[in-house]
DNA sequence: CCAGGTTTTGGGAACGTTCACAGTTGGTTT
DNA sequence: AAACCAACTGTGAACGTTCCCAAAACCTGG
């Protein structure tokens, strides 16, 4: 019981639980890693040092040794304001740190909006301070990814990495499937003009979520029907007016997402339009919103609680030295009062 | 070929740098480390070198003898739901890495919902893994405040610690004052029976803003005229609803927080009372959803910025061996429709 | 031009771990 | 009973920094 009232309280090192159990270094490393090769008695040994002493390893002492950071980045490329507007966002980066934590990984929230910040971060994974790279939502184009692959740092991204299919690994909705089954669905309610409000289409929702809704349309996809928008409320509320004035007779909307949905719906009341009676909306997404707008929005549900254990365990995968894979998850209509 | 980082490429050590630049190690670390006692010429000649070979010093190393981890941990102890109903959070979270990355510093997000949860959390915090901890909002009597404070890890929260004042350092925003101004507005605006919904009386916010609430009404606060909340959106639904049953002649509502009052208000409308004619409806916080609501809500805009700066700054002094101190920060009442 | 001081420099010694390897057991096979 | 094999254990050598101290170089003033 050495005094651990002075704040100068020495943290216990490996050769304290070593004395304490009567091992040596070795054994203790031996025991707390696995345990292999270690005697049932030495290693109860330790353990009771161990609980004994509250040693708990410097980990900056076994990373220097095993070149290893035992820690992951969640890396936003969004601008700021995205982390805040888009529910999908704080999903993600809840059940990313939850998953890690059950692997004891550690994750550092970085962001790389602005230029300054994405030298700064690069920088820093560069530098080897992290394992492996969780990124999240890459636009085409997005210079991180290049230079990640360039300095050979696992990463993974949250949906197909557009230009870097094949070498970066990633997780993702199956956005095209699900697009499918909500035009069908709204084929099945009898309508016949439906138009479609698409992601950026410099994201892999947005040019998947059009494919989906082409695949199903086939010729009746006319361009009058088709508008786009950005993920944000806002986007969602222009793009609706745009569709209202380029084909005043839809009698339902496809939106590639739940928020930019939210914004149609009250564009469609303003403008006296009644959902669904006559119009019908389909949002994406099925984020907390869906169910709190009036009425309550028809959605595509994300497995998010799947994408992420998927982005985790590829991320494991490769930093293990896997080559890169690819997961691609099912979605599931979840219909409401919007249809 | 499995092509980690480090086997193909070896990353270049200081000793590299230090044969390239044609000095020893120690002039190396001086010129990297604030340059003192190092001529320009060597100091160049280490710059160039550094420029040449691409060195950047391994933390692990660093951390070793330095004993410094070199990032901070962002701590949540709320429920998960919390981080997404409640905007604070994330426009908290958010704050808190730009901040820190300013400061070069790295931010590992955790929490500490469950227990199980709490307890590896507080393991790994006391394992030296980061300097010092950012925490949000602990309910009073939270467990991790203690072992913080036990292991002597630099903590700093947001808002008042309750029932540690004095020995954690905090940052807030100055919760009664806030109250005051709202509720003096509403006075203001003629308002005679106001009523208010509080925040959970075992966090700061919950007991202040009450306080400021009964500093200005004094007598006038009866019993029925307060209702309890926990800071969601059914809470703020479910506390307005009472306070109609309890009070059914109030004119106004002074609702501790922005999405107790969304609800709060879907409330008085569904009972046919109109906002702000019949009721008017005061929130705190001026997250985002105040602008969205109809009437868009008057509210006690907090100073999210400077309080994190202020937490961080704080947080830092404390790492650097100075005493806990804090930061109460002044709060701006934002007019709108709904008073 | 030398004594005394200041600045700059080099290199040994940590920091706390894991790993490789050699050595020591104890048990089985021939 | 010798010989082998497996399981276990201890120890020296890293890993890449920073810190410290002594030595070297450079000044200054007398």
């Amino acid at each position: 019981m050495t005094g651990r009232l002075g704040k100068s309280r020495a943290r216990p090192t490996i050769h304290d639980v070593a004395a304490e159990a009567g091992v040596s270094r070795g054994t203790v490393s031996r025991a707390l890693n696995g345990g292999r090769n270690v005697s049932p008695v030495a290693l109860e040994a330790v353990l009771a040092a161990v609980r004994k002493t509250g040693y708990v390893a410097n980990s900056a002492a076994r990373s220097l040794v095993t070149q290893r950071a035992h820690s992951i980045a969640f890396v936003l490329t969004e601008p700021q304001s995205r982390l805040f507007e888009d529910p999908n966002f704080s999903i993600l980066l809840q059940a990313c740190t939850q998953e890690l934590a059950e692997h004891d990984l550690p994750l550092l929230l970085m962001t790389a909006s602005s230029d300054v910040e994405r030298k700064r971060t690069s920088r820093f994974l560069a530098a080897g301070h992290v394992d492996g790279v969780l990124l999240v939502s890459s636009h085409t184009g997005n210079p991180l990814v290049d230079e990640l692959v360039q300095f050979d740092i696992p990463v993974v991204t949250c949906g197909k990495p557009l230009g870097h299919e094949g070498v970066v690994a990633y997780a993702a909705a199956d956005d095209r499937a699900g697009a499918r089954s909500m035009v069908r669905h709204l084929r099945e309610r009898g309508r016949t003009r439906i138009a479609t409000i698409t992601g950026p289409l410099d994201t892999p929702g947005g040019v998947e979520r059009l494919a989906g809704y082409r695949d199903v349309l086939g010729a009746d996809a006319a361009p009058a029907l088709i508008a786009h928008g950005d993920y944000t409320r806002a986007g969602g509320e222009a793009a609706m007016a745009e569709l209202l004035a380029k084909a005043p007779d839809l009698d339902a909307v496809f939106v590639a997402s739940d928020l930019m949905a939210a914004g149609a719906l009250t564009v469609l009341q303003d403008a006296g339009l009644r959902v669904p009676r006559d119009v019908a909306l389909g949002g994406f997404d099925d984020s907390g919103i869906a169910s709190t707008t009036r009425p309550a929005l028809t959605t595509v549900r994300q497995p998010f609680e799947r994408i992420t254990r998927e982005m985790v365990r590829l991320l494991l995968d490769l930093v293990a030295g896997l080559p890169p894979a690819a997961a691609l998850l099912p979605t599931e209509l979840v219909v409401r009062d919007s249809t």
